[in-house]
DNA sequence: GATTTGTTTAATAGCTCTATTAATACCGTG
DNA sequence: CACGGTATTAATAGAGCTATTAAACAAATC
C-alpha cells in the first residue's frame, strides 16, 4: 500500500479522505489513516500537522466539488422542460458517482458548525445566482401558462430531494423492502427516469 | 438537573436520548450523560451496564416510533388521492415534530451495521405489508386510468424523499440561501402544502 | 437500633487517541 | 566521501474514555 516517496504526503489526503467520507471525523483516527497509508502514525502530523487540519482540507475539496455539481450551463435552444431534464440528470449522475459524498456532508455540518462558514464562502455567488436565474425562467413560464405556479425554491427542493434521499436512505431501504445488492440496482435502475417524470409532470399546469 | 430518586434510571434514558439523537453514538460520552442527569458517571454503568446497551435501548424506542409513522389505518369512504393526502401530510407532520429523528437513524445504521437485525426485526412485517396493500390500490387506479403507470416503491421513496430530506439538509440550506430563522420558517410553512401538490401532479395521467 | 438491601460516589485500572520529541534513515550536492 | 537538509520512525507524554471496585450513604425491615 505504499506510495512513492515523493507522493507521501498526497497519499496521506487520499486515503484521508476515502476514510473520512466514510466514517467521519470521529470514527477515523490519524492511527488509522497511517495504517491505510503505510507509513508511521507522526507522519500524518508532520505533513499536516493536526487531525482536524487535514480534515478540513479533505472537507474543502468535497465542498468544491458538490459546488460544482450545480454548475452546468444552460444550452439556449432547447426549451425550457428540455433543459430542466438535463440538470436534473447530470445532478442525478453527479450523486450516483459519488454516493457517500451527501451524508457526509450534511454529518460533518451537523457535528461542527465550524465549517458553516467554510460553506458560506465556497457557495457565495453561486448558488444565489443560480436561484435568481432559476427564478426568472420559472416566471417566464409561468406567465405563459406552461408551467404551475412554483417558487424556484421549492422546485430546487423537490429536485435536490428526489435525487439525494434515496442514497441516503439506502441501508435502510435495503432492510425495509428485504432486497439483496442485486435488486437494489434493478430497482435504482429506473429511479432517473421516474424523478425526471416525476419532476415535469409535477409542474404541469392542472386542469380539472 | 437532578430528577427525584425514583426515576434516575429513566433520568439517564431520557438524557442519553436527547445527546445521543443530537450527536450519535461516538460523539456522546458516559461522563456528558452523566453531567446532564446531574449523577456520577458510575451510576449509568450500574443501570445500564454499558453504554452500548444504553444506546440500543434509545435506538429501539426511535425506531419503534419511526414505524409507527407508517402505520396510519385508511378510510374507505376517501378516494385514493385523498387518502394518499392525508398519509403524506402525517408522515410531513410526524417528521417535522422529530426532525433530528432521521439523521441518527441514518448515521447510526450507517455507522453500526449491527442495528440492521435490530431493524429488520422491528419492520419485520408491517413495510411489506403497506408496500403490497399500496401497490394493489395502485394498480386499480392504473387500471382505472386514474392515474400514471408507477410503482409502490418509487411512489414511496418519492413521497419519503421530499417529506424528510428538506429536515436533512435545513442547515446546508440555510447557507445556500442565506436565509435566517424566521425566513426559514416562511419558506417552510408552504412546503407540506407543495409536497402534497407535487406528489398529486406526479402521479396524475400524461396527456400530451 | 441493628441489619440488610439497594443506591450513589470516589478512585482508579486499562485502553486509545493526538501530538510532540528525539533519534535515525535517506538523498542530493559540493 | 562528508555534510546538510528532508523524510521517517520509535517512544512517549498527556488527555479522555469506559468499566470496575470498594467504600459511603439511604432506606426499609426486623
Amino acid at each position: 500500500m505504499t506510495k512513492l516517496k515523493e507522493g507521501m504526503e498526497l497519499s496521506i489526503l487520499n486515503a484521508a479522505e476515502e476514510l473520512f467520507t466514510e466514517k467521519g471525523f470521529n470514527g477515523v483516527s490519524t492511527t488509522e489513516i497511517a495504517l491505510k497509508v503505510g507509513c508511521n502514525q507522526a507522519l500524518i502530523h508532520y505533513y499536516y500537522r493536526t487531525k482536524a487540519n487535514l480534515f478540513q482540507k479533505v472537507f474543502e475539496n468535497k465542498l468544491r466539488y458538490l459546488m460544482s455539481i450545480f454548475d452546468i450551463r444552460e444550452d439556449n435552444s432547447l426549451s425550457f422542460e428540455d433543459n430542466l431534464k438535463i440538470r436534473i440528470e447530470s445532478h442525478f449522475d453527479a450523486i450516483a458517482k459519488n454516493p457517500k459524498l451527501p451524508m457526509f456532508i450534511l454529518n460533518e455540518i451537523k457535528n461542527n458548525p465550524i465549517t458553516n462558514e467554510l460553506i458560506r464562502q465556497t457557495y457565495k455567488d453561486n448558488i444565489p445566482n443560480l436561484i435568481i436565474n432559476l427564478e426568472k425562467e420559472l416566471s417566464l413560464e409561468i406567465k405563459a401558462g406552461r408551467i404551475r405556479d412554483i417558487s424556484a425554491f421549492d422546485l430546487m427542493v423537490n429536485i435536490t430531494s428526489l435525487n439525494i434521499f434515496p442514497f441516503l436512505s439506502l441501508p435502510i431501504i435495503e432492510q425495509f423492502y428485504t432486497m439483496d445488492e442485486e435488486m437494489t440496482k434493478v430497482m435504482f435502475g429506473n429511479r432517473k427516469h421516474e424523478i425526471v417524470t416525476t419532476i415535469l409532470n409535477s409542474i404541469r399546469v392542472i386542469k380539472d
